[in-house]
DNA sequence: GATGAATGAGCCTTCATTCAT
DNA sequence: TATGAATGAAGGCTCATTCAT
């Protein structure tokens, strides 16, 4: 058995991480033991901690690697030219990202990642950035739409952007609570909402 | 041995409680260890184990604490005769509760319900019944708006108190990791979004 | 249950101690385990980790308590007014020591402590200083023989020393390793040594 | 495949056992990993296993190896017709042998198989051997210069090469634990030993 | 022969919980 | 009730060894 490819190392790791994964929702972080994932993932522990160092380095790399795709919704949610539907289809591919057992694999372990931040430094910086993208990809169309006249100007876009994201993750807790919360109707609302923010002959109070 | 005065047990009680969730709220609920509770509250482990009988029982009594006057808070904000002044009440009541470091260790300790309540059922159902309670107080005022013609009768309340909700408990997220977040921009973004819900002489599309 | 008084409480670390010597000396620090000294103590894994922090501690810990009863060897052994007496006298202590299933479990965890320093810098010290002490404390009679006439005075006292704990050490390997090895006739050997060394009408080449 | 050719086998092998000795003085035998072993001699876990069964046949057969070179030092000594001559040149051998880096690494392996002869029957009768061997070596120019009139025949020479082997050994640990322990000053005092074990006029009490 | 990824038994240690005082 | 020493199940991780390539 000389070196693995690079590849089919990657592929083992990937084989691991899902392992993992899959125990961390359906368990969480700290109910998981090392020994369930070796049974999730049909691997050894000696297989699994050549792979990576830690039980918390696993978490962490798990971390990363749902950070880089949650990154990718933002940049596949972009609709050149229309700002305003670049944000309505941002926020449909959050919720849509919701559904099916996947989907919730996904929110599960992100609700814990998001609670195990207050007390891993590495976690943190990683939830932060990912928020910290969210705002900016969301604020760019935004202040376009300012531009355009299609929202109110005297809106603090920034605090828009922040407004709708807290908004998203929100409801991706009450989604991984309660199987029921359906995101078509939220959906509506959120139109109303951007609809309601267009400028306006008189100004807010 | 005559039994304890109930006051004398509730006191120790809450000192015990107190305690943990001071820890819980730094440590984390698994990074914290029963004789961390024990050094925080100066009592012993047998102390302990004579009013929790677990430490498990410990987390779920804090949810419980917790729970309650989070509900107290929507009550306070209840303004007679004006629904969308409550509405804004209630936005105002929980955001400005995120301040000072009373306010910090609960919401800390808060968000790691949040994830705790996929692993543990009791946690959940107070999760749920908080959400429910929430989406039911907030939601009476806004139908009364409509009523009351201020806010658009197509509106499905329902939903647009789930995403308030939802928009509050994201609101806390980012607060607790990112001690810079300010609630006064987003109020104002708060006031903007239920400004534009508005009834229109044209109707959205 | 209430606080331990301290006799107590150094009563229950000898017995752990006692225990994990037993342990070690017949099977060796490295193939020992935690659970054998559980076993040969009758006690716990917690409980002994109550009273030490790690399995080193506790090596550390019979390290330094050996050290201590062989300091109290050479006190044991002054001849006051009579130098080669003491000299001859801790010869006699360190070679009749060896006897007895108790000697031979403090001199089998000796040479594996010799062995260990090498590795370990908190037992070199104490080796080292256990060395150094009884160097200091055989050159002391022997400088003295020198001005009572009694030892040769072209003989490099500390070097003498030396030679002289060297001696008893290599003893102690031989004995360790051949159970057969009798002490009588090596101290009579030591006698012809120290005997040979008085001064001479002629001095050697 | 043909077989290697002997000679080829035999560098391999001493290639393994060197990169292994040299982790052993370095680290100690239980704290030297394969992977330690692996990397020291840049060959992979599968080779090293196709010449030698485990790892602890790796250090019985340094164990071997270093019995081996020290007999060497025996019969190097050999002075024929002056024992006296004989057996300090064997003094002289041991003592010089400790310089260098190769002597301590020689030295630092030696103290290891002392203490693991106690829990190791293999190692145990390498190391019984080696000083039944040294015994036998040194007792025979004793008993030689006895006969030459040049030592006291009143001697046991073999309580004395005894004691002799046990002094060198002796110095051999205090070299090791204190690299400033000097051979020459050690030599003048066992000199000057051999002197007065010379026959006398009077004999010793 | 050589490689090195994979195995898995077993180790040290932790920590929630108990109970004699 | 309160104490805190003691319990012991279970967890994370290591490392000597194997075997398909």
């Amino acid at each position: 058995m000389p070196k693995l490819k690079p590849e089919t190392q990657a592929a083992r790791r990937d084989q691991i991480l899902d392992a993992a994964e899959t125990c961390f929702a359906r368990d969480g972080f700290h109910q998981t033991t090392i020994q369930d994932v070796i049974a999730e993932s049909g691997l050894s522990a000696g297989c699994i901690y050549g792979h990576f160092q830690s039980k918390e380095e696993l978490i962490e790399t798990i971390s990363e690697r749902r950070h880089k795709i949650d990154a990718t919704l933002f940049s596949a949610s972009s609709r050149a030219g229309d700002p305003i539907a670049t944000v309505r289809a941002t926020a449909a591919a959050f919720l849509g990202n919701l559904e099916g057992p996947q989907g919730m694999r996904a929110r599960r372990v992100g609700v814990q990642l998001w609670s195990e931040a207050l007390n891993n430094e590495a976690i943190k910086s990683q939830v932060r950035a990912g928020v910290k993208q969210a705002l900016i990809e969301l604020e760019a169309p935004l202040r376009q739409a300012q531009e355009r006249g299609e929202l109110d100007k005297t809106l603090d876009t920034q605090a828009l952007a922040g407004v709708l994201v807290a908004l998203f993750q929100g409801i991706v807790l009450h989604r991984v609570w309660e199987e029921t919360v359906q995101a078509e109707p939220l959906l509506r609302v959120f139109d109303a909402l951007l609809y309601g923010l267009r400028p306006r002959a008189f100004p807010a109070p």
